[in-house]
DNA sequence: GGGTTAACTGGACTCGCGGTACAGTGGAAG
DNA sequence: CTTCCACTGTACCGCGAGTCCAGTTAACCC
């Protein structure tokens, strides 16, 4: 209990492994006990089927997504106290953070269950709508915040824009995938911070 | 050989319906041969495995979007030569078309392939990247157009901002298909044009 | 009319994987 | 000493991919 790692988890971390390198049908749970040094039983003992795999991944998954959020840009906040600055700051410790990753991030589990959701039940699916659901509240407040103190230079829709760094980390992951390049993602997040340094403006008093 | 349209289009006709709406692993052979109403030994005839298929899908899916970006941004031209207001007129009219698409978009199968890219072979994984590329270049050489007339407010990586385009829609997609929401694609490319026209402004002389 | 070929049909079979069922076991906790 | 948890191990089912192959049908060619 102690040196070995509860099992479940051990479990979920060869599996999201597994998933983030091959995608989820990919992975057998042949593979997977293999490596979790279980056995076929043990696997099912712990999750009815596949299914409840992937709703656990995705709730871990999600998970850490918010943390690391919520963790980049506490640290952003202590960096500068203005809502852009922050912000801006926050989405550059993203970019070099996604650069950080060796050989790649891995990929965002949002997209690759969005695209095989059949496969998926309601639950799963569900998971997956909230998650992009928190993160456009999340960074939507962000923008009115800064909204409050700056003028914008054309009008948006402050909810599409939060959408749009969802959007923008997502499509930057998707081209990274493809073209086995390995710093889209963050060359993304950084065109979208200038668009916000261009979007944004000091208010006329 | 008239009304009855060559069997591997139809095929790949039902094939590319299917993988849309539930992702090619949730596909079986077994459908494909009962909507196109051939036996499992006409398919395989045509297609020595699913991968074959894949591939072939890909080349149709790929060729389709590279003439309807044509044509776009022909009409586009067509109602303004500035190369600026061609690309914002373009966007326009792809944000429009997505928009129109009763039921939403399809989802690019780009994404779809690159997030389940272990299930199919270096060839299929190259046509996807080579894909990619293409847009690139295509909207690179846009940009590098509207470079010549226009000044740029900040600078940027053109690559980048070509890769951008995808990007936008991709994630625009991605997003569309979590949410289940139907216009997010095209309100991305609208906020994406804002972006352009806040990015390029007339030279001053 | 006979021969060749392309485009299939249909059926039998193998294999891997997801999933079920269930009997047994070892160790900790009470 | 018993109970329960967290498994192990095995046997079994069904489905879908993929293989093999023998036979059919229609078209075209000499």
């Amino acid at each position: 209990m102690d040196q070995k790692v509860d099992t479940r988890s051990r479990i979920l971390d060869i599996a999201e492994a597994s998933v983030l390198e091959k995608g989820f049908e990919a992975t057998s749970i042949e593979e997977i006990v293999a490596g979790a040094e279980i056995s076929r039983g043990g696997f099912f003992y712990h999750f009815k089927d596949k299914n409840a795999l992937a709703r656990a991944m995705l709730e871990r998954y999600i998970d850490a997504e918010n943390a690391l959020y919520d963790e980049l840009f506490a640290r952003a906040r202590e960096l500068n106290d203005d809502p852009l600055h922050c912000m801006l700051i926050g989405l550059k410790l993203l970019a070099e953070m996604l650069e950080d990753m060796p050989s790649g991030h891995p990929g965002c589990v949002i997209a690759s269950t969005a695209y095989q959701d059949r496969l998926f039940d309601e639950g799963v699916r569900d998971l997956n709508r909230q998650a992009i659901l928190g993160w456009r509240k999340r960074f939507r407040g962000m923008f009115e915040e800064i909204a409050e103190v700056y003028g914008v230079k054309e009008p948006v829709n402050l909810d599409a824009l939060g959408d749009m760094v969802s959007g923008v980390v997502e499509g930057g992951l998707v081209l990274q995938r493809a073209l086995r390049e390995h710093n889209n993602a963050s060359e993304q997040i950084m065109l979208f911070r200038t668009y916000l340094k261009l979007l944004f403006v000091p208010k006329q008093t």
